[in-house]
DNA sequence: GCAAAGATTGTAAAGCTTTACAGTTTGAGA
DNA sequence: TCTCAAACTGTAAAGCTTTACAATCTTTGC
């Protein structure tokens, strides 16, 4: 394998000078810098990043922790935190709490604190009292997208406005039993984002003076099936179905929509559905939603951690912001009206 | 940072027998490996990963190399491999083609060269000359999934059977005027199966002694968009449209049933869909498909992987499949039928 | 009780890069 | 031409682990 050392003897050159041309640093003659560039590729030279890492304690890699990989939502933050890292040149590992509870051990325990990573974007987990003390054990910087990190910065919506600005906009079509269909325990485990949203549902009802029906809040996975499954529920009984439907995320909404629709409802003439989170096929389905800019929302999270990685001093860190709260719009499309018969 | 000479110091041995113990390694006495384990565990010890990649030239960490992050199937595959990987004792590390030209160039020119992993899985990927030409320098272990690497093993559907089958049940069910979503020219850059399933698509026709009409032949991106914008186009012609469409993803073929709506036409009486990957809403929409266990397969590739990386000798390597044909199932649903009316 | 084999342990080198420090060259100004 | 500063370059140490080899201890068979 070629080295740095190989690459010095072809250049005429020491190893030294090899590596300040290769890194761009200064005080290298330009007479040098050309034969070290020469030499380097001419013998398909890349430094090895675990030598690297050795000598700089850097390793110019961010470790990304999600609790599924393969629900829209994440692969979208994902993908924007993996094009805006690779543009920064860093690689990016990646760490799935999906294995169960001794895998997320693992990862908590083992993985992150191999000195592997410089950094750490969390994806709406919550962190454990000793997760997070491990964590911060680490002394690099962590990123928290949809979720804060008690002591880390962090980009999130306003779960609880989303759910109230949701809510509000049932209402105002004339709506007046108004149901949810929100996370599992289990799910809160994870992430506390429906919650939040379950929150601002049961304020906006309030608000309206408008009744509250424990049976109107169904609790569901965040999977199309899960939202099937619970709105068919809630729609079925016919005695006491609500008028209109919040779903805390578009992948409940389209399976309420079908839901709605094997019951030989029609969307929206006799049930209204609105959802969350921006998912692409929202369009094709018509599906009202609360749009939250995933893919951007992973991608600034990163240039987040770079900049805090490659802020070199206390003044330059101080300019990045604490908690950003995340822009949220109002989508109206096909699903949600006025009730056609009141 | 608390490192082996600490753990050795507090365990009262060498740092020999420290990394003995902690890598389980022979010829450690109880008593030893005992302590090492105390003292490691107290201290929170964890070895550094770049010492001992520096040290061992292995990184157990694996690098994914995929065209797209944020569609389902790709993450669906990912999910499998990481999963898979986790329970090996692996990381991985994820690179994303949809950069463009630049960023591609650059996943394998340099990141993929650092050493930093130690096999490399990719999804989908047609390699061009000079980057296969890089990759097999590397000397590491390649597995491909969907898309064959010369001179690498890999995990492959039948992509042109596939294309038959889906077409013999629509010829089957009496249809005779047959359309096809197939990938554009960009995506066949990118991965080659488009191609293979048309091929697979025109040979049943053919078998059938069908007409081939080449506007029956849509081009799309395998997005739900691009399914809906060509299936519209097809379907909107009243003089020449096909009864029958097989879509090349299901995407696509969500697409295609609300493009099918949208022209008044009913699925599957006036139009039947049927599309292929066994994405988890088709059971929703009731769209018949060629289902492939994404997420399997995945957890297969990477699998492979490691068993390449952890043989010993020779002769286990060969018990290592070169080229695995990976299973396919029709899955009938609500979106094929015979026509109502012909 | 002794020799030999085998198990355990320690020492030190190797793995490859970055970088502090010291040394050399270059060029300008006197 | 000489001096001095600035720019450049090289030597060698540091970063942390694994592991070959040598040394020591333990056990077993007689």
């Amino acid at each position: 394998m070629v080295g740095i050392i190989e690459v010095a003897e072809r250049a005429g050159v020491s190893t030294a000078t090899v590596s300040r041309a290769l890194n761009g640093k200064s005080h290298v003659s330009a007479r040098a810098r050309e034969k070290v560039l020469k030499a380097a590729h001419e013998l398909g030279y890349v430094a090895s990043s675990s030598a690297y890492t050795l000598a700089t304690g850097r390793s110019k890699n961010i470790g990304v922790v999600m609790p599924y990989i393969d629900r829209w939502f994440f692969s979208a933050v994902l993908d924007g935190a993996v094009n805006a890292l690779v543009n920064r040149g860093y690689d990016v590992t990646l760490y799935s709490l999906s294995g169960g509870p001794a895998s997320r051990k693992r990862v908590f325990e083992d993985l992150v604190l191999r000195k592997r990573v410089d950094g750490v974007l969390t994806v709406a987990v919550k962190l454990s009292e000793s997760e997070l003390k491990r964590l911060s054990e680490l002394q690099k910087p962590i990123v928290g997208i949809g979720g804060p990190i008690p002591g880390a910065r962090s980009i999130s919506i306003d779960d609880e406005g989303a759910g109230r600005l949701a809510t509000q906009h049932l209402i105002s079509l004339g709506h007046r039993k108004v149901g949810m269909i929100s996370g599992t325990p289990a799910t809160e485990m994870d992430f506390h984002q429906p919650y939040l949203r379950r929150t601002g549902y049961q304020e906006a009802l309030l608000d309206a003076n408008l009744d509250f029906d424990p049976q109107w809040v169904a609790e569901a996975d965040f999977t199309v099936s899960g939202g099937y499954v619970a709105a068919k529920q809630m729609l079925g009984d016919p005695r006491n179905a609500p008028t209109a439907i919040y779903c805390a995320s578009d992948e409940m909404g389209f399976g309420a929509i079908q839901a709605a629709r094997d019951l030989g409802l029609r969307v929206p003439q006799d049930i209204s559905v609105i959802a969350m989170d921006g998912h692409p096929m929202g369009e094709f389905y018509g599906l009202s939603t609360i749009d939250q800019q995933t893919n951007a929302q992973g991608a600034r999270g990163a240039e987040m951690l770079v900049d805090i990685l490659e802020a070199g001093d206390d003044k330059l860190l101080n300019n990045v912001e604490q908690l950003t709260t995340w822009p949220i719009d109002l989508v109206v499309r096909s699903s949600t009206a006025r009730q056609a018969t009141s």
